[in-house]
RNA sequence: GCGGGCGUAGCUCAGGUGGUAGAGCGCCAGGUUGUGGUCUUGGAUGCCGUGGGUUCGAGUCCCAUCGCUCGCCCCA
């Protein structure tokens, strides 16, 4: 055994744990194509104004996680610590601020220096869907829709409840940022040290913290609701509307704020109690500047990001693999013969496995425990009659078929 | 960055008060030189995380260190 291990926050996906991770990827690109959303790639690094311009001057995000370098060029760049301002320059860069709305879809992994934890890596993955361009209250219905439908299909929708709120609009927040601040400098003393520090840098984030010596003043604390736009209450009920259409249930939560900067109006997050302290799924809102501080238009757009680490711990079973069938030749005379009927299987679109070595009863062997559904014998006395012995591994019964036959057989 | 728990075979884990390391599973081979899974017999495998200290003697006690893990924080 060596001493090199994967870097601290990182980790394999081998067997079970790249099945289950690909298996959220692959289910989610296919909703996404039927809500007309298309697949964007773009790199996982960027320069690092593209993150440190938009995620906000107070996010631990970009004061402490981020993992910034100089590259030989001296040029300073950034693995992305989540995509949507990539996807935003990427908008940018291609000019597609001509052709909105864009609805674009994403996976791929991105990076923090964070402490790891249950559900938290340094490399984690994310998927993601962003709607740009629209600046209606439908937008964020059906970008919430297509998240829910993704938890649906993937089985574990009972395990999360979706979080609504609003953050309003510009006027909204301010006032009601003001609100707050009165409220909990009434109450300074008493806080805990990291709420009195959000005092200053981001009063909203309060709302968020699990002291317990901060829970009486959470709950007293005035909510947004009074402090709406006309404009902003009726944006937000329209959401409301559009979600009961589509049969997307949640639960208003006034407490819920938005990690990052860039969001407006919409917040949301589907939670669940199944993952310990990392209960957040999935989470966005509606984002109305980000755009425009890439240096486009200003444009409208909505979107969420979910974690597929923590979707696969929540996934029941990982999907089984589809079980091979074993090709097993009796003496070398026979291997030839077991070649053919071995690609032919393949090329028929069946999975089909031979051994590189061993007698007979050592390829069952291996066969069994490779999980095939069944072995295709061939020895001399079966090529000398155009026949194989077809054993079911489950059934443990043998029958005999002739070489033609088999590509049907198991199709 | 701050706290708790844990590091012994490939995996899961036993190893009162210090005496020279074990089980189950897995793996390899035989029982069966054309038949797996079940059964049965036998076998291999360990810098006991690392470094130092105490001791005649340390997996066991002390110190340090690294790693993993859970929580705080943050966030998907």
């Amino acid at each position: 055994m060596t001493d090199l291990q994967p870097v601290r926050g990182t980790r394999d996906l081998i067997g079970e744990d790249q099945r289950r991770h690909r298996h959220v990827v692959d289910t989610a690109r296919g909703i996404a194509a039927c809500y007309g959303f298309d697949e964007w790639a773009t790199p996982i690094f960027e320069d690092t104004r593209v993150f440190a311009r938009s995620l906000g001057d107070t996010s631990d995000v970009v004061t402490k996680e981020m993992y910034t370098f100089a590259d030989r060029g001296g040029e300073s760049v950034t693995l992305r610590p989540e995509n949507t301002a990539g996807i935003c320059r990427a908008l940018v860069s291609n000019g597609l601020t001509q052709t909105l709305p864009q609805k674009v879809f994403y996976a791929g992994p991105m990076f923090r220096y964070e402490r790891p934890q249950k559900g938290r890596y340094r490399q984690f993955h994310q998927i993601g869907a962003e709607l740009i361009g629209s600046a209606e209250p439908l937008a964020d219905a059906e970008v919430i829709a297509l998240g829910w439908d993704l938890l649906v299909r993937l089985g574990i929708a009972g395990e999360t409840v979706l979080e609504l709120n609003t953050l309003g609009d510009g006027e909204s927040r301010d006032a009601y940022r003001a609100a707050l601040v009165a409220h909990f400098t009434a109450h300074r003393d008493a806080l805990s040290d990291d709420s009195r520090t959000r005092l200053e840098r981001n009063p909203l984030r309060i709302l968020d913290s699990k002291e317990p010596r901060d829970a009486p003043f959470i709950a007293a604390a005035p909510t947004i609701f009074a402090h709406l736009t006309p404009a902003a209450a009726a944006f937000y009920a329209t959401v409301q509307r559009h979600l009961r259409r589509f049969g997307v249930p949640f639960r208003e939560n006034p407490r819920i704020v938005r990690g990052l900067d860039y969001y407006s109006h919409t917040a949301f997050e589907f939670v669940t109690t199944a993952l310990g302290a990392q209960g957040t799924v999935m989470a966005g809102g509606r984002y109305d500047g980000l755009v425009a501080e890439m240096g486009g238009p200003p444009t409208p757009a909505v979107g969420w990001a979910a974690g597929i680490e923590r979707l696969s711990l929540l996934l029941p079973a990982a999907p089984a693999l589809t079980a091979a069938v074993a090709v097993i030749p009796v003496g070398e005379a026979a291997e030839p013969a077991a070649l053919d009927v071995l690609q032919a299987l393949r090329r028929a679109g069946i999975r089909a496995e031979m051994a590189y070595r061993g007698n007979l009863k050592r390829r069952m062997e291996q066969a069994n425990r490779r999980q095939a559904r069944a072995a295709v014998i061939l020895g001399d006395s079966e090529l000398a009659r155009g026949v194989a012995q077809v054993k079911d591994f489950a059934s443990g019964t043998q029958t005999e078929l002739p070489i033609e036959a088999l590509a049907r057989h198991f199709a």
